[in-house]
DNA sequence: CTGTTAGCGCTTTCAA
DNA sequence: TTGAAAGCGCTAACAG
């Protein structure tokens, strides 16, 4: 016979003592797999409310071996982008019974292996977004984090569900659209060096100037903030370029608050551009052309993905968003 | 004698029968509070190492009585202000050992309380922001949610620690400034109905009203989201006032937008504010001149009294932010 | 139909 | 210094 529980919760026993019938029973009802008479479990139900009984959800966790908990680890928590994830992914993982349980790898740059392996125990599966960490390091660190969905890692030696942006194609859209402005001298403000992201986002860069050979490109030190850009601004004013692409739309917001400082005209003088498309690129001054990237799909997908995995479902093919050219107020005809 | 467990994790007995020594060793060893022989102690380890064993955080949890996760619960993931705010409070929680699992309240706008009852037994402690909420209601949960914290929600019945804006003197100081330009009628939009934080900030209007005795404010019908602003931008127009007031800076924004499709020029033809100044108020255009409210100070503010709360510490007070003006470029002098 | 029993994997007295 | 055993609260075979 069980006594009273170390912490103040209504345990199952105590329900079921006080409706004379089994522990057993009580999980029945609780959980809507009893068959037995009306009246008993009417009378169980009662007692549940009356003592305000609810599931321990731990031990219902540890019985069933499912926490009902999917992790999400991004980068930086504090960007619009993968906000924009979180919120889909949680109203889609909500509407299944999960919820989200989140990490900002930013904080732990070194040990971000052992903060994931640390978030995916605690729950049943992982969405990750792990743009600095090595094919290596994922490949051997997959086998611990499944089920496992990647994001912006199209890794086929990983074999885990992908869905990725496909930024070269994505930023020669961008530099064609400028080219086709009459711009000729670029200057890419790059993402952090460790950034799968930004070495895509190069790789296209390449490609597009092998291609047309009228221009050039200058890559300027950037990261992924708005301070980031700020501070590339008088760079990007140095460079003589007539066109700056940011690695992002954060960096271009701060580019163009930069410039501005700088007396710079955008798109006058230089023209700017950025990359995702977050909620407020369409709000800054002037408007930012970039590319738009189906955050919420993402997430939506990433779910979708997990989904399937942990319940054996087929899962359905990995996703490559071609981002979509968003053409504003900040990019013009080049003098 | 454990055989195989049902998932393929190691588990510690496995590790023990390897090592040659009892779980409860094995235990003692992962947890540091081994006083053996250091080569018991080293052939545990490498036996954990070798079988890569890691405990299982839901059986540690059940035992220990804690999860190590706390909750936090918003009414929308999609805004940047809550944003900020689960930021810094994830950040804060990690240095200290716990993650933070999320909700969105917009979902399931009326079974709030059951919502937040469910993800509240997850984890070990609730930071909730449910500014829709009566204080009935919330006084009525307050006991099955502790430890918890209050954003938001000044409630000295409720009995939790709170961190809250004083969105009555900071609207007060936002009218004051446009008063001060020169403006009499005002245009407030609206937030929610049913939000707490927007009675305030009508109440401080109001108060403001009574004092100067000369401001005419119209309350149009609006809400928390920028397509809510840019719906009301007509309604703005129509309404003959020199100074329209957004519930918050998504508003503003929305608002700013709708403005500008109509032709109408701000801040020529008439001012705009919002509140919170959220990252990229700064960048709008015009600039938006809003109430700066410390959402990070909000998030490092909850985990630091969560925590308190949890270990028995002593709580630090309430605390209650004034927002502060910020000026910028989307009000000026009324004609 | 319902109860008994044996776990889920870990921690922790208690005893040796 | 170490191990046995009980227990955290719930679920699920297996009996009856």
């Amino acid at each position: 016979m069980t006594v009273s529980p170390r912490s103040g919760a209504t345990t199952i026993s105590q329900v079921a003592a006080r409706a004379g019938v089994s522990p057993a029973t009580v999980s029945r009802v609780m959980n809507g797999r009893f068959l037995g008479a009306a009246d008993v479990a009417d009378r169980v139900r009662a007692v549940a409310a009356e003592l305000s009984y609810a599931p321990n959800h731990l031990a219902r966790s540890l019985a069933l071996g499912q926490t009902s908990a999917i992790a999400f680890v991004v980068p930086d928590l504090a960007n619009p982008a993968f906000q924009a994830m979180l919120s889909s992914l949680s109203k889609a993982a909500a509407r299944d019974g999960y919820r989200v349980l989140v990490a900002d790898s930013a904080e732990s740059a070194s040990d971000e292996p052992l903060l994931v392996q640390e978030i995916r125990r605690r729950s049943d599966a992982l969405v990750l977004c792990a743009p600095r960490m090595t094919d290596a390091e994922l490949s051997g660190l997959a086998d611990s984090l499944r089920p496992l969905v990647l994001i912006n890692r199209a890794t086929p030696a990983v074999g885990a569900p992908s869905l990725s942006i496909d930024y070269a194609a994505g930023i020669g859209d961008l530099a064609r659209h400028l080219h086709d402005a009459g711009h000729r001298r670029f200057a890419y403000i790059a993402g952090p060096a460790s950034s799968s992201s930004n070495r895509h986002r190069l790789a296209g860069l390449d490609a597009f100037q092998r291609e047309v050979d009228d221009v050039r490109v200058e890559v300027i030190d950037g990261g992924a903030t708005s301070e980031d850009g700020v501070a590339a601004a008088g760079a990007v004013r140095g460079s003589g370029a007539t066109a700056a692409l940011a690695f992002n739309d954060l960096v271009a917001i701060g580019l163009l608050d930069g410039l501005a400082r700088l007396g710079v005209r955008v798109p006058d003088d230089v023209s700017v551009t950025g990359f995702d498309d977050i909620p407020f690129a369409r709000y800054t001054s002037p408007t930012l052309t970039t590319l738009s990237v189906p955050h919420d799909e993402l997430g939506t997908g990433a779910w979708d993905r997990l989904r399937a995995l942990v319940v054996g479902e087929e899962v359905a093919p990995d996703a490559v968003y071609r981002p979509r050219l968003e053409v504003r107020g900040s990019t013009s005809t080049s003098r």
